[in-house]
Order: C-alpha cells, then sequence, then structure tokens
DNA sequence: GAGCCTCGAGTTCC
DNA sequence: CTCGAGGCTC
C-alpha cells in the first residue's frame, strides 16, 4: 500500500496514486472542517497528511494535480496563515539606476521588437510605492482570495486581512469571470506617524518606517487588528485574467478605475524616453509631497501584443524596469574589520561599523567581500571606489544594496588619521592559524586546515542541521556552537551518539530540562532515516547545492551505487568517469569535488563514521514506462506561460523524455511558445512536429 | 568565445 | 540580495 510508504521509496505510480488519495482526502476533510464544523481528522494529522502531499509533489513536480490540495483555499487556520500557489507567478523587476541604464532599455526592447528608432513605442511611468504587493483574485465579480506575493511562486492567504481595506473592493462589477488584480499595500506617511504615536503612547512596538508597519499590519493573525490599521492600496498589475480587457495597460488602469480600485494619480502615458525621464524628474521632485514612500518610478511598454511579444526572462518581464531612486546613504567610522571563516574555509572580511542609521535601519555591519575589495578593485582588477583602499578608523559611506545587504560605497580619505595603515590581509586564518590560500582566479582566500579548522568544523556542522539538510528540530545555530565547545559534538556522526553519550551532561545544562532534552533527541532520532538527496547535501562538499544533490540522488537512487561510482571515478578514462560526467548539470568541477572528496580517507572516514549510523534512503528512480512521450526528444522555445524552464524540463524527464537545447532531425517535438524564433523555423525547415504549450501538457496528460 | 541562465555561497537585519 | 562561477547554447 503506498500510504505506507515513506515519499521517497514511492514509485511514480504510487505517488500519482498517493496524489490522488491525498487530494480526496484532504478535501473532504476541509468540507467537514468548513460547513459542519465537525472535523473528521485531527488538526496534527491534517497538517501531517498535507505535508505528505507537498513533499511528494516536490518529489515528483509533474505529477502535480490540478486539484492539489497544495493550492486550495480555506485550509484549517493554524497558528500561520494558509499558503496559495500564484496561478501566475508575481515577478521582480529589473532595475534601471540612471538615465543612460532607461535608454538601453528602450534600445533592447525595439530591438526585440524589430522597431525603427523613431516609431513609436509607448510607456507608462508610475510612482514605484515601497509597500507590499497583493494579489486579488476576483472570480466572477467577487473578491475569493488575497495573496502576499511570498517568493513569487507561494505567498500567504491574507484574505479576511485585505478585506478590511477601504481601498479594497469585495465585488466588482462588468469584470471578466476570473480576474486578479495586483497592486500595492502601503501606508501614507502621515497615517504611519499617527499609528506611531499611538503605538507609544500604549507602550507597544514603535514600527521602523512605514513599509514594516504596512507588513507587519498586514500579516496580524487577528483581522480586527489590522482593520484598526490605516492601510491603502494601489492597484497597478494583473495577474491571471479570463479575457482581455484593454489592449492597453493604460487602458486596463483606466478599467481598474470603473471597478472602483484606487489608481495612482502620477501615471502618466509617455510617448518616447525624454517624455519618461521628464516624468521621473517631476516625480523626484515631488517626492517628499506625495504623502506616501517610493523607491522609484516604474515604466511598462503600454501595448499589452508587445508586453506579450517581449515576454519574461527568468525572473522578470522584458517589458518594464523600475527606475530606482539612488539608494540612501550615511557616513559613519569603521572601527574594526573582522575575518569570518565560512564552511568551505573562505575568510571573509566584515566591517564593524560605528551604528547608524540608513534607510529607517540600524546598520552596524557590512560586508567588505574580499581582498581587493578592502584595497579597490574588483575581481576583474578594475578599480572601485577610483581605487581608494578602506583602512581601520576610515569614515566610509554606507548604503543598503537592494535596500537590504549594508555595503559600503565610499570612504573619505580627507579624514583619514595620520598613520593609518592599508588593510593586511591575513595569510593565515585567524581560527587554525593554518596557511589561507587564493587559488588562481579565486577571488577569496580559503583557510587550507580543512579538519583542523574549527570555524569550518562549526560551518559545516550549521550547514548539516540547516533546513534543507537534516533539519534536526531543537539543533540549531547557537546550540551547535555551544556543543562544539564543549566537544560533545564534533562531527556529523556524533550527533547520532549524543542521546547515549551526553544525555547527563546536558541536563546539566541552564535550559535543558527534561522535556527539551526529550525534544531534542526526538528530533535527531527522527532524522536517523534521511533521503539520499538530504544526506547528499548535508556532507557539505564544495560546488554541491541543494539542486544538484537531488540531481544526483534521482541519478544513482541509491548511497551504495554512489559510493561505487565515484570510487572507480578516480579514473578519468573509466566508464563511471564518463557516467558522472554524462549527467545534465554535473560538469568538470563538480565531478572532482565529489571524487576528491570521497577518496580523501580523512574526510571518507567521516562521512563512513555519519553513514553507519543512519538509515539512508534510496531515492526511486523514475519508472516512466507508459508515457507518450518516453524516449522521445524534445526542445522547448520561446516563452513558456504555464510553468518555468525548470518545471517544464523536470515534467518532461519525468515521463522519460530527453530536453535539448537545439534541434535536430532526430527532435521529435519543438515545444514553441510566443517569442520563439530561430528554433521553431529550423524545426519547420527538418519537418519537426511543433506544438504549442497547451499542446504537449495535453499530451503527457496534464 | 561570448552571453545567458541557474545555482551556490556568503551576508544582514527583524 | 548579490556576486561569482559553472554549465550550456549560439
Amino acid at each position: 500500500m503506498p500510504e505506507n510508504k515513506s515519499v521517497s521509496e514511492l514509485t511514480k505510480q504510487e505517488a500519482a496514486q498517493e496524489l490522488e488519495r491525498l487530494a480526496a482526502l484532504l478535501k473532504t476533510a476541509n468540507t467537514a472542517y468548513h460547513q459542519d464544523d465537525a472535523p473528521e481528522i485531527s488538526d496534527a494529522e491534517y497538517d501531517r497528511q498535507k505535508r505528505r502531499n507537498l513533499e511528494i509533489e516536490t518529489l515528483f513536480p509533474a505529477l502535480k494535480r490540478k486539484d492539489s490540495p497544495t493550492d486550495q483555499v480555506g485550509a484549517p487556520l493554524g497558528e500561520t496563515f494558509s499558503k496559495i500557489r500564484h496561478s501566475v507567478r508575481m515577478l521582480s523587476l529589473g532595475n534601471a539606476f540612471d538615465d543612460q541604464d532607461v535608454v538601453d532599455f528602450d534600445t533592447s526592447i525595439r530591438k526585440f521588437l524589430g522597431l525603427e528608432g523613431d516609431a513609436p513605442l509607448a510607456y507608462t511611468a508610475e510612482p514605484k510605492i515601497d509597500g507590499l504587493s497583493l494579489a486579488l483574485r476576483f472570480e466572477n465579480g467577487r473578491l475569493v482570495h488575497a495573496v502576499t506575493r511570498g517568493d513569487g511562486q507561494v505567498g500567504e492567504n491574507v484574505t479576511k486581512n485585505a478585506m478590511t481595506i477601504p481601498d479594497i473592493p469585495h465585488t466588482i462589477s462588468g469584470a471578466p469571470s476570473v480576474l486578479e488584480v495586483r497592486g500595492e499595500v502601503y501606508m501614507a506617511t502621515e497615517d504611519f506617524t499617527k499609528l506611531n504615536a499611538q503605538q507609544t503612547a500604549s507602550g507597544s512596538k514603535v514600527f521602523a518606517n512605514p513599509r514594516n508597519a504596512a507588513a507587519g499590519s498586514l500579516r496580524q493573525l487577528d483581522a480586527s487588528v489590522t482593520a484598526s490599521r490605516p492601510l491603502r492600496f494601489f492597484a497597478y498589475a494583473w495577474g491571471e485574467i479570463s479575457e482581455p480587457i484593454s489592449d492597453t495597460q493604460t487602458g486596463v488602469l483606466e478599467k481598474f478605475k470603473e471597478f472602483g480600485f484606487s489608481v495612482n494619480s502620477r501615471t502618466n502615458t509617455c510617448q518616447n524616453v525624454d517624455q519618461i525621464l521628464a516624468h521621473y524628474r517631476a516625480i523626484s521632485d515631488d517626492r517628499s509631497e506625495l504623502g506616501y514612500d517610493i523607491d522609484g518610478v516604474v515604466y511598462k511598454v503600454d501595448r499589452l501584443d508587445y508586453q506579450e511579444k517581449l515576454g519574461f526572462r527568468s525572473t522578470t518581464p522584458r517589458w518594464a524596469i523600475a527606475h530606482k531612486f539612488p539608494a540612501e546613504k550615511a557616513w559613519t567610522r569603521l572601527e574594526a574589520i573582522d575575518i569570518q571563516v565560512g564552511r568551505t574555509g573562505a575568510l571573509s572580511p566584515v566591517a564593524r561599523l560605528a551604528p547608524i542609521t540608513v534607510g529607517g535601519v540600524v546598520v552596524s555591519n557590512a560586508t567588505l567581500h574580499n581582498e581587493d575589495y578592502i584595497a579597490g578593485r574588483d575581481s576583474k582588477g578594475n578599480l572601485i571606489r577610483d581605487g581608494r583602499d578602506i583602512r581601520v578608523g576610515d569614515w566610509v559611506e554606507i548604503y543598503r544594496a537592494g535596500d537590504v545587504i549594508p555595503k559600503i560605497s565610499d570612504v573619505d580619505v580627507s579624514k583619514r588619521e595620520d598613520g593609518a595603515q592599508p588593510f593586511k590581509f591575513p595569510s593565515r586564518c585567524p581560527v587554525c592559524n593554518s596557511i589561507a590560500l587564493r587559488e588562481d582566479g579565486d577571488s577569496v582566500a580559503r583557510c587550507t586546515g580543512g579538519f583542523v579548522c574549527d570555524a569550518q568544523a562549526v560551518e559545516r556542522l550549521k550547514h548539516f542541521v540547516g533546513r534543507s539538510a537534516f533539519d534536526i528540530d531543537g539543533l540549531g545555530d547557537k546550540q551547535i556552537e555551544q556543543f562544539f565547545e564543549r566537544g560533545w559534538i564534533k562531527k556529523p556522526g556524533d550527533i547520532f551518539r549524543f542521546a547515549a553519550q551526553h544525555a547527563q551532561d546536558l541536563s546539566k545544562l541552564d535550559g535543558y530540562g527534561d522535556k527539551s532534552i526529550d525534544n531534542l533527541f526526538t528530533g535527531i532520532e527522527e532524522r536517523r532515516t534521511i533521503p539520499l538527496n538530504r544526506f547528499l547535501f548535508g556532507l557539505g562538499i564544495r560546488h554541491l547545492g541543494e539542486t544538484s544533490s537531488a540531481l544526483l540522488a534521482r541519478f544513482f537512487s541509491s548511497w551504495d551505487r554512489i559510493k561505487e561510482v565515484l570510487g572507480a571515478a578516480q579514473d578519468e578514462n573509466s566508464a563511471e568517469y564518463a557516467e558522472l560526467l554524462s549527467i545534465d548539470g554535473v560538469g568538470e568541477v563538480m565531478a572532482r569535488a565529489l571524487i576528491d572528496t570521497f577518496n580523501d580517507s580523512q574526510q571518507r572516514a567521516v562521512i563512513d563514521d555519519l553513514a553507519d549510523q543512519l538509515t539512508i534512503e534510496d531515492i526511486a528512480q523514475v519508472d516512466h514506462g507508459d508515457s507518450d512521450v518516453a524516449g522521445k526528444i524534445v526542445v522547448f522555445t520561446g516563452t513558456l506561460e504555464q510553468m518555468t524552464r525548470a518545471e517544464a524540463k523536470a515534467g518532461a524527464e519525468a515521463r522519460g523524455a530527453k530536453v535539448s537545447g537545439s534541434v535536430s532531425k532526430k527532435t521529435d517535438y519543438v515545444i514553441a511558445g510566443p517569442g520563439a524564433g530561430s528554433k521553431a523555423k529550423k524545426a519547420e525547415e527538418l519537418g519537426v512536429t511543433i506544438v504549442s504549450e497547451a499542446e504537449w501538457l495535453d499530451l503527457i496528460g496534464r
């Protein structure tokens, strides 16, 4: 019975059965919960089954059902918001930082569309509100759910909260049967000031800026709290839409107004780059009087048929760009430069700063990247900061890159104290004193200490217990540091001897009662059985990330097989070495890293010591005998609208098809989306079958 | 060999 | 989030 099997043991067919069973089970449970108020299964069981469903979907993305419980609204609200998958991904925008970037943007669009330099090409230009994006889905004119952006693919269901925002209509008339309106939730500066005054008076938390206040207010579990907060909403974009409502961006915004949404009044339709830039300057001049925070101006190609032709890059549309205002900057003193040692031994310098507020947040650290960066050069040897180096004691200018990561943009040499010396980058690891080496072409120096370096050992252990690796409950960064220092956990294998060897020690530690000890040991035991991909990733081998670990696990299926292959692959003329390199996504560098690690006696001992204590679950090899496309060679070209490239590839491969990048006469199908060019043409010439994305999905039974 | 895309590594703050 | 590197395509 597949329901008794662990996820990693499922064959593809069983996985499909399980997804079907879980969809039905969770649907019944949902109905029972909402309509009868009498749950058939406990919340915990519900969560468990839902998680199982998600795990199977993660491992077999191609099998995900249209009625997947993962996407369903109205799941029982636990302690957090339920997750909803966006039917059309919410992307971010590319950035322009100066006028030239905007000119380049226009030029590249004209080139893509095949327009002459003087052909008419209109854009919309509107302020970029500094709030948080929200997607509002209307079905038959009724608001059915409101979802935050999340990671772009999956966001949080904040429908109840969104419905308390006055700018958001609950019903609209004259709209298509499905319409997803997207826009920005924000808080006006005046309202923000008032709210903070209230918060201060009542002794509650004061918000750092309007954006944080808006985010905090929208993500309240109690919607009545959200209702008491002065949130507003501007509509500016859309996701899924059942039929077109206009043929221009400007026209759609007009429709939004008719439906009852607020649309930003400083939205202009511009006929050329000069008009765009003039509008940018006008908005920039009025920035402080707008009444809300903005961080730039967004430009979009006005004609929707052009937008469609232009399509998308991996994470951004080609037809839009955000022209950012210069980042807020502030000067402060550099008090020290510390060197941190990472898991791979990389020595990274960190600037310790006199605390300073930049963009509403207090900053006290900033990255300095590497030796060259401090000296005033980038990785290619070009000068940065006009070649000025950074010294301890200097006054430095801080900004937050992408409004998050603090960085140093400039240094004031005139304020430098006499006798300040250039920073001398250490030639030895500050933790273990081993030689630090910078390999040819590498921008970072690495500690060569390997196993003798405690810093590397700790970082490797942190990686090992991390979320994408072993994910051990109760064992986080803090605990690892503490247990390492006490000598209780020095290498991964020690974790699984911990309960047997250090239960007594632990009970003497502050903050560890019977309950927490029990929780920790349970957390460890739960991971004694581990899927192969997580095991591989946990080893922390350089160049082997989460994705590649899953790839290898899928390809080789078992731990025994991997050991066998990596052992034999030492010989570069072996069939095993060739097999390794034949994997799509594995190149020489990764192969070398794997082989070297596995054949180093010291590292191998640590790995074997760990593996001996674990049950490493095989990953079921893909069985796709019954698919119509098994063994076929397919090529994707143009823009895919219903799935990402990666999903398309995974979906095809899961059904036994081989995905190739170029069309030849051996190609069986070319799946062509909008914007398909040379490849579709070549397919035509060679007489290769061309299908649309929809036809392809039909073909593979989705 | 250039250019695009994705992945990996390292980083900060709430 | 950003940078750099690896891998792949043209």
